[in-house]
DNA sequence: CCTTAAAACGAATGCTCGTTCTTCTTTGAC
DNA sequence: GTCAAAGAAGAACGAGCATTCGTTTTAAGG
C-alpha cells in the first residue's frame, strides 16, 4: 500500500503558479478588494474547488501575491547592494529609479505594491512582513552611505542611518509620483538628484 | 406658500460633516473596502435614509473623504510655498516631513492618503483629482528650486522641474517609511537630508 | 394650531460575495 | 485492469452588502 501523491510535484507547483498568475492579473486590474474569488477562478480557467485546494482563503491568496511582489522588490535592492564595483549612493538611487520607471506601467509590480501598502494598514501580519522587508531595503542604503562616509564622500560624523533613509525614501517617492501624477522620467529625475547631491 | 428649507443651512452642513467625520474614522480604522455603509451609519448615529440623503452612494462618500484629505495636504504645501521669508528647498522639505510625522500616527491623515492612492489606481475620476493636486504640490517645490537657482544656490543650468520632483518625492517617501517600517523621526531625517544636500 | 414639505427612519430587497460540500474524474501503484 | 486516494468540479449556501422606498417625525410658515 502507499499514500503517494497522485500527481507530480511539478504539476502541483504549476497549478499553484497558474492561480497566482491569474490573481496577479486580476489584482493589478481591479485591486484586492474589487476582485472577487470568482474573478480569479475565471481568469485561471479553473473551478472553485481547484483554487480552494491551493489557497484556503482569499486572504491567503492576497498574502501570497503581496509577499511575491515585495520579494521581487527586495531582490532588486539586494542586487544593487551586491553590485561590483560598489555603487555610490546616487548611482544606486538612479538604478532603483530606473527599475521603478519600468514597473510603474499598467502592468508593473508597483501598482500591486501600492495595494499592498494600503492593505498593510489593516493586516498586522502583512504589516510585519512589509515592515521587515522595507527595513532590510533601507539597510542596504545605510550600508552604501556608510561606505561613502568611510571613503570621505560624506562628513566623518554623518548619520548614516538618516542618510540611508533619505536615499531609500526617494525610491517610493518617485514611484508615487509616476503612478499618481505624471512625474518626470527616470533619467530626468536622476539628473535632478545628481544636481542636488554633489 | 413657500419652498423654504425646513431646517437651517447650518444644520444641513453640520449633518453632512457628522457623516464625513464618522466615515473618516471608519475608513481610518478599516480602509475603504472593509468599511460597510452600515458601519458608517452606526458610527454617525444616524439612519440609513439620513446618510443616503447626503451622499448618494458609498463611492460619493469615499470621494468626498479623499478630496478632503488631499485638500488638507494641499493646504499644507501651499502654506510652505507662501511662507515669508521664503524657505530654502531643504527647509521646506524639513517642514513637510515634520507635518508628515504628525500625520502618520494611528489617526493621521496619511493613513487615509495611502488608501486614496490605492483607490486612484481604480477610479479614473479620483486619479485625475489626485494627479492634479500632486502636480500642484510638486509645482511648489519647483518654484522653490527656481528661487534657489536664481539665488545662486544651484547651478544656473539646473533642471528645476527635476529638482522640484526630487524634493517633493522625499515627502511621500518619508511618509511611507514611517507608516510601513519604523523609519527615523522627522528630526533625524531632516538632519540626514541636510548632510546630503549642502 | 394646522398644514406642508423636508428630513429622518428602518424594514425590505436583491444581489454578490467567500466558502463549503458532495460528486465526479484522474492518477499511478499493484 | 483494478482500486484507492487525491484532484478537480461546480452547485448550493448563508451572510453581508449597497441601496431603495414607503412611512413617520419634525419644524417652520401661515
Amino acid at each position: 500500500m502507499c499514500a503517494m501523491p497522485r500527481v507530480s510535484e511539478a504539476h502541483l507547483a504549476a497549478r499553484r503558479q497558474q492561480i497566482l498568475d491569474a490573481a496577479r492579473r486580476c489584482f493589478m486590474r481591479d485591486g484586492f478588494h474589487n476582485t472577487s474569488m470568482q474573478d480569479v477562478i475565471a481568469e485561471a480557467g479553473l473551478s472553485v474547488g481547484a483554487v480552494y485546494r491551493y489557497f484556503k482563503s482569499k486572504n491567503d491568496l492576497i498574502t501570497a501575491i503581496a509577499e511575491s511582489v515585495i520579494g521581487d522588490a527586495s531582490t532588486m535592492f539586494e542586487e544593487l547592494a551586491r553590485h561590483e564595483p560598489p555603487l555610490s549612493p546616487t548611482e544606486a538611487v538612479e538604478r532603483a529609479v530606473t527599475f521603478v520607471e519600468r514597473e510603474t506601467g499598467p502592468d508593473g509590480l508597483l501598482r500591486i505594491a501600492l495595494q499592498v501598502w494600503a492593505e498593510a494598514m489593516r493586516d498586522p501580519a502583512l504589516a510585519e512582513f512589509v515592515g521587515n522587508a522595507y527595513s532590510r531595503m533601507r539597510g542596504h542604503f545605510v550600508h552604501l552611505a556608510t561606505r561613502a562616509r568611510d571613503a570621505g564622500q560624506l562628513p566623518a560624523d554623518a548619520d548614516v542611518e538618516a542618510i540611508g533613509a533619505v536615499l531609500f525614501g526617494m525610491v517610493p517617492g518617485y514611484a508615487l509620483q509616476r503612478m499618481l501624477s505624471n512625474g518626470p522620467d527616470a533619467k530626468t529625475y536622476a539628473a535632478g538628484l545628481r544636481t542636488l547631491v554633489p
